[in-house]
DNA sequence: CTCCATACTAAGCGGTTGCTTAGGTCTAAG
DNA sequence: CTTAGACCTAAGCAACCGCTTAGTATGGAG
């Protein structure tokens, strides 16, 4: 089983909810900078440059720099939850396969808003953070859930539950740091390699 | 088995080699600063007010920023090789997992240093990023050849083994992100969990 | 045509950045 | 005491930062 474009096809509009088109396009414009430089590294003249625009068009549609880092990442942990847990599959060892294939393999196709996602924490503001904190703590829970389920149907042999959750969810974020497009692999491939790999974690029966 | 304090007693002296005192203070104060903020957001006034100096005092030993970061990461990269080609195990079974113990452990009990190994890559020039490469590529290589050992000596089930070798450096590098030294697990206890699941990924005979 | 709202730019402000310069302070040898 | 040299600081420079202000172009309603 390998991961189809279909399964991405609402993914192709990740940024399609931003209107009006122009402030769409800054997004897109700052989360590759953001991905490529660092969200500290990266000036408001870079990000306006790369939308074609003026640095004070900035500011039409956004109250600061932060604040278009926050709509990326609040948006990147909404998709990135969403693919995770919009599997279809019910039996669990497919079920936290399927996850994992699609969780690690989204990391690997937009790595570039997964990088803002998962490296860029510290630069919002308080009150960003905690909005965003909470998203990953449901995205725990998700997978918290997978291997549980698997545990107590007695499909999965796992002696430590938060801890092979943990690395379950570090090895699918990682991705994010090391892939590149020009690399060995692609997304899907990542995702059936990964989906395996965890298999063998949780001890699933065979 | 546990991750004596004994393993690291080497890795106490991970700055001993830099002199004089008061450079290698810089190097820690620069080390810690960079860990918490990141090398952009960090200012020279920064580390040199938790130096104890006066921001001038940083040009006195170090001709830029980016040779304080180059050498944190040098000197990082190389412990970090150090720790995990230093295991004296022989077997192919226990010296992954020996080696997966100390590797994964110290991303936890150094994840400053490590932070800044694993995340500053983008901000050093091209001259010093491609000696940090180098050291990358023997940590990568040495990854693999225990894998390789394994399989060849028919104690791994491994039908992938660059792809287990990425999963394997992966699991260990990402503690450094998410490791706190206030959370649930100690540097030890990361490090016999990782060997557990290192192990059962690839496959090892039990 | 006028009127007005929207979307944008040119110019620049106050503050901060990495880094330099000129000079001061200490220790130890002569 | 003088001198040399290692080590450090006070002050500041040119460049760049995030962001603001004042004003322009455009297009639809009346």
């Amino acid at each position: 089983m390998t991961t189809t474009s279909g399964e991405f096809a609402l993914l192709d509009e990740t940024w399609s909810s931003v209107t009006p088109p122009a402030a769409r396009r800054m997004l897109i414009a700052a989360a590759a900078a953001f991905s490529v430089r660092g969200y500290h590294a990266t000036t408001t003249r870079d990000i306006a440059a790369q939308a074609g625009m003026s640095p004070a068009a900035v500011y039409i549609h956004y109250r600061s720099k932060e604040e278009l880092l926050f709509h990326i990442s609040r948006i990147g942990h909404a998709t990135s939850l969403s693919v995770l847990t919009g599997v279809s599959e019910v039996d669990p060892v497919a079920r936290l396969a399927a996850a994992v294939r699609a969780f690690a393999s989204w990391h690997a196709e937009y790595h570039t808003t997964a990088r803002v996602v998962q490296y860029e924490l510290s630069a919002l503001t308080p009150e960003h953070l905690a909005e965003v904190v909470e998203l990953r703590r449901r995205i725990e829970a998700a997978v918290r859930d997978m291997v549980s389920d698997g545990v107590r149907a007695g499909a999965f042999d796992v002696p430590d539950v938060r801890g092979a959750t943990l690395a379950v969810l570090s090895l699918c974020i990682d991705v994010a740091r090391w892939y590149q497009p020009a690399g060995r692999r692609t997304p899907a491939e990542i995702g059936d390699l990964y989906a395996d790999l965890v298999l063998r974690m949780v001890g699933a029966t065979t």
